[in-house]
DNA sequence: GAAGAATGGTTGCGAGCGCAACTATTTCCG
DNA sequence: CGGAAATAGTTGCGCTCGCAACCATTCTTC
């Protein structure tokens, strides 16, 4: 095995500022959005089915997008189901699909907690970049993205 | 309460791309290192403590230092003295305090599995960045992460 | 110097999630 | 058509970790 090359100081401060601000960034958001009786993962998993045609996603699909096992998944709806946010919607032509539903309850929510979480996100990250470190960012992570799923 | 400014195209690439990648990332990197007995959790426990002098930390730092509560890292301590990479020294002067210090056995598996996780790092991320990028990625989340301290 | 506050660490409890085994349904092919 | 393989979802188990209550020790203040 070849030597590895080690990180320079450029490279080592990216991936070290990086690593460590993402979990920092992640908590924050947590901690915005709890006031208002969410989880990041509830509200994530109500953002991806609100975009959905007929705001309703396969749990197969929903499960991929929220990068969950299908196991995950099912215990995460348990809660949002509990709550009354999301109807399981059994499919009639294939009997093993479920489907998410966001109900009005959901959906209200969902209007009402958005805002608060947009502006965590410009508070603590977009607002503090320039346009160039913007799109440095959507296209470095983009690439990255396209490497992981190639793999 | 003012109307929220939704993102534009380039900085909603930039935040779900970053968000989304993030989480395949950590999991690519959990993978990586799996063959080798231990977690990335495990691993950047390691990794702290070898970088403090004497290559022994205070319990209390080395949680702030890997963003764990105080219960949390003694749930994470427990697998690493489980497995010996890691003992656990009561401080002599201040009788609350103790240290959690590197074992041979912990150093030995460090140095193994350090550039392992080095080459992760490379392949996935790091040298798929121009320099441009390292150096925006750097400022970037350096920034970011001191807003998030100070508030 | 004694009472109360602050600090360091552990423990019980519960939430979140991955894995593997399981059931139900559908598809694929000989 | 019929049986094997694939697909969708759930469940039991185990791991990780935060929170709050708790104990021990040290510091502070009068």
């Amino acid at each position: 095995m070849a030597v590895v090359k080690w990180l320079d100081s450029d490279e080592m401060r990216a991936w070290r500022s990086y690593i460590t601000t993402s979990v920092d960034l992640m908590k924050a958001l947590e901690h915005d959005v709890a006031p208002y009786g969410i989880t990041m993962g509830a509200y994530q998993l109500l953002a991806m089915i609100s975009e959905a045609p007929d705001r309703r996603l396969r749990l197969c699909d929903l499960a991929d997008a929220l990068r969950l096992s299908r196991g995950g998944l099912t215990r995460r709806m348990d809660g949002v189901l509990r709550n009354g946010l999301v109807a399981r919607v059994q499919d009639q032509s294939d009997k093993r699909v479920a489907f998410a539903e966001l109900t009005t309850k959901g959906w209200n929510l969902l209007k009402k907690v958005a805002p608060i979480h947009l502006q965590s996100v410009r508070d603590l990250m977009i607002d503090h970049l320039s346009r160039a470190e913007i799109k440095a960012i959507g296209n470095a992570f983009g690439r990255i993205s396209a490497n992981l799923r190639a793999e």
